[in-house]
DNA sequence: TCTGGGGTCCTAGGACCC
DNA sequence: TCTGGGGTCCTAGGACCC
């Protein structure tokens, strides 16, 4: 979907339409782009800049929140167009998809009348601007997509895959990124086509694994099979963690702590939500110069329990943070997911029932009254908490 | 002009085991 | 005096993607 997000944000305010306009935040707010329209782009506006260099660089431009909710309801517009396609498809994100045509020409046509067809049928379900790549190659077809941009239909000829992708900057390669790219550059590689010049075992030592499939890349080939996600049916989360920026910096004691805690009920949430137990726990600290820090540590029993995933948290935390050093950022993590608790002794175990009965208790008051409803004791010591605003619709609070 | 939040995957060192 | 080889798990950091 081209500006997928703004263009959504077009559909509830027309009046947006042909503007400079950001969608991520206001133009003071800590925080970066989560989308720009095209008109913004012009002064040199992108997603992932800094919102106060956004507003720097286009001081007119209109700077809106973003609605998940919005983005999903579209995104799933889409998706009903795509399954009506086919069957064999794979959402990528919320604003990408993969479809393999194989096998429907006789509904569809050939690739490019078939890439059209859908292009069509994705502007008429929605109104918004799609861009189409066709290829005989997933990643092909991807970055020819990109080429496709805006609202275009871009179709690579079996057999043209390496000679399309050759002329193109090296970034434009998935998987390349700013740091890929600087070292690709400094043994003179710029090209796509210049990669298919090096040896595989150049490639190999100076880039490891990535540069072994980046060499597979530049010819076009694909790596693994098409649909492996959805063969395996691998789309269950291996993480869970929620973060949050301070909108200062603070070594408040108190706020740091009932933030832990508003973060550990929100994973804590999320884990019984999916039915996972979480083996390890993982904090994250930033300070004011950015530097940041992780510090992890594996239970010897798998938890999906507010407290305790909040009471290794907050011990990691006082264990590493240098006391008095604001920070700017703070959150948690989970990882090393299974079904159950695994073994918990006698006392352990009813105490454990009891909690979780507690906590699921919770989850269907903040169903039914919001977010604020209920939280830890220890999130409820921040009189001092600032604000954070969960995305939620405001609701009556339970008396 | 400072730099979000939620993820995945890779690397690398050290502990520990057989 | 010199200290194997293979494997798994844990931890920390970093690149990258949307």
């Amino acid at each position: 979907m081209d500006a997928f997000f703004v263009s959504v944000e077009e559909l509830y305010d027309p009046s947006l339409k042909g503007k400079p306009v950001v969608v991520g935040g206001k133009g003071h707010e800590r925080g970066v782009v989560s989308a720009a329209s095209y008109a913004a782009r012009k002064f040199g506006v992108h997603s992932a800049m800094p919102l106060r260099t956004a507003a720097a660089l286009c001081p007119q431009a209109i700077f809106v929140d973003g609605h998940r909710d919005r983005y999903e309801l579209y995104s799933g517009k889409v998706r009903g167009v795509i399954e009506s396609f086919t069957p064999r498809f794979e959402m990528a994100s919320i604003d990408e998809a993969y479809l393999d045509m194989t096998g429907t020409e006789r509904l569809h046509g050939p690739s490019l009348q078939a890439a059209h067809k859908l292009h069509e049928a994705i502007r008429a379900a929605t109104g918004l601007n799609n861009s189409i790549g066709a290829s005989s190659a997933r990643l092909v077809s991807k970055v020819a997509s990109d080429q496709a941009k805006p609202n275009g239909v871009l179709w690579i000829p079996p057999g043209a895959e390496a000679a399309f992708l050759a002329p193109l900057d090296i970034r434009k390669i998935p998987g390349v990124g700013k740091v890929a790219e600087k070292n690709l550059q400094d043994i003179g590689i710029y090209k796509v086509g210049d990669l298919t010049l090096l040896d595989d075992r150049l490639l190999m030592e100076r880039f490891g694994k990535m540069g072994l499939a980046l060499a597979g890349k530049a010819k076009g080939f694909d790596s693994g099979s098409w649909f492996e996600k959805e063969m395996s049916n691998d789309d269950d989360p291996k993480s869970i963690s929620h973060e949050h920026t301070f909108t200062e910096d603070t070594a408040e004691r108190a706020v740091l702590e009932s933030t832990l805690a508003h973060m550990s009920e929100k994973v804590g949430r999320r884990l019984r939500e999916h039915g996972f137990h979480a083996r390890t726990v993982q904090i994250k600290f930033r300070y004011s110069d950015f530097t940041t820090f992780t510090r992890a540590q594996s239970l010897d029993h798998a938890t999906q329990l507010d407290t305790e995933i909040f009471q290794t948290a907050r011990e990691l935390f006082d264990r590493n943070w240098d006391k008095g050093r604001p920070i700017r950022l703070i959150g948690v993590h989970t990882a090393g997911f299974s079904e159950t608790e695994g073994q918990l002794d006698l006392l352990d175990g009813d105490k454990n029932e009891k909690l979780k009965r507690v906590f699921t208790a919770a989850d269907s008051l903040r169903d039914k009254f919001g977010e604020g409803s209920v939280n830890l004791a220890g999130a409820l010591r921040g009189r001092f908490r600032e604000r954070i605003h969960d995305g939620l619709p405001k609701k009556p609070e339970p008396s």
